[in-house]
DNA sequence: CATTCTATATTTAGCCA
DNA sequence: GTGGCTAAATATAGAAT
């Protein structure tokens, strides 16, 4: 009997590259997804181990796993719900701990500069001579609130970002020469 | 020829519960870990996706793979908006700008203290005599960098969303009536 | 994008170093 | 905990729904 009669081709190998093809690609990206969320999983049952997985689709759609639970580790990152501690490792706690001493002074510090910031309202509304005619800085919460929100948002991960390199670089012993002066994060 | 010629016995299938025996569970473990991260690594490049993983081993110690990077990763998650404007908006960016010299501030001031906490790095590990008995803070980049950034973005993480809630109170003229003190961010 | 159906490409359980 | 090794368990490329 020729092979011809085989239905399939059967998984092929393919190179380890981008998949040019935008369906191919989609296809991939799901069905892969899918299999590493499995395995992440089955190492969870089967070892005992806490894992979070977060994937953005080549189209930017957002999935996660997780456990204990997702939610905690994906509402943490999206900062929507406050959440009670549901810290299970205690290295974490600990670290955590200590960690919000040093950032309640950092919070207090710019809790004080932003009182100056509203106080030079008018050199803002220079700068932004655009679109927003507002006092966006007094504006009422309900309006401005989320979306603002949302936007500072990624600004203060920008400030996580750097940190955390510089943290790195001062307290991990890191390669970075530069531990005394700092780029502006920009 | 007798089967019993096999050299071993091949992969066996598991039942899909906790391993129990100590050894094996944290063989497979690591195992499945670097198993997992290849794949992560792999829908990747081949579909071009970004992706984060964070495991705790079943002893707690702390894993990660990020592409393209932790802080990419983690910037896409507060980053996430339904609403494709952000960095296009002049208004956001003038806001950035100078929110940005603020924040640079802030991030002075927190490394100073990160100083004064290597210091204490005694007072840590009793905190944390658990079962991470390294100094994490003193290990070298290669070794922690990755791994402890995803773990450190969702601390920052917290900092960033308490910042939020406040910078929404004071400046947007928030509902909240603590305006003048503020409560730890815990 | 998700799923189903094959025929393979990969992963990995059990052992040993 | 990490790295082979081998054979069997799985994941999945390709095609189609």
């Amino acid at each position: 009997m020729a092979e011809s009669s085989k239905k399939t081709k059967g998984k092929q190998k393919i190179e380890l590259k981008r998949i040019e093809d935008d369906n191919d690609r989609l296809v991939t990206f799901s069905k892969r997804r899918s299999g590493i969320f499995k395995k992440a999983s089955e190492i969870v049952t089967l070892t005992g181990a806490e894992i979070g997985v977060i994937v953005f689709s080549p189209t930017g759609k957002p999935y996660s796993f997780g456990h204990p639970s997702i939610e905690a580790i994906s509402n943490r990152f999206l900062g929507v719900n406050p959440e009670p501690n549901n810290n299970a490792n205690p290295f974490y706690e600990a670290f955590r701990q200590t960690r919000i001493n040093e950032l309640n002074k950092c919070l207090k510090n710019l809790l004080g500069q932003l009182d100056n910031l509203k106080k030079r309202g008018k050199m803002f509304k220079e700068m932004t001579k655009e679109k927003n005619t507002q006092d966006w800085w007094e504006a009422p919460i309900d309006e401005m609130n989320l979306k603002e929100a949302l936007e500072m948002g990624a600004k203060f991960e920008a400030l996580s970002k750097c940190l955390l390199n510089k943290l790195n670089e001062k307290s991990f012993g890191g390669l970075g020469a530069s531990s005394s002066s700092f780029p502006p994060i920009n």
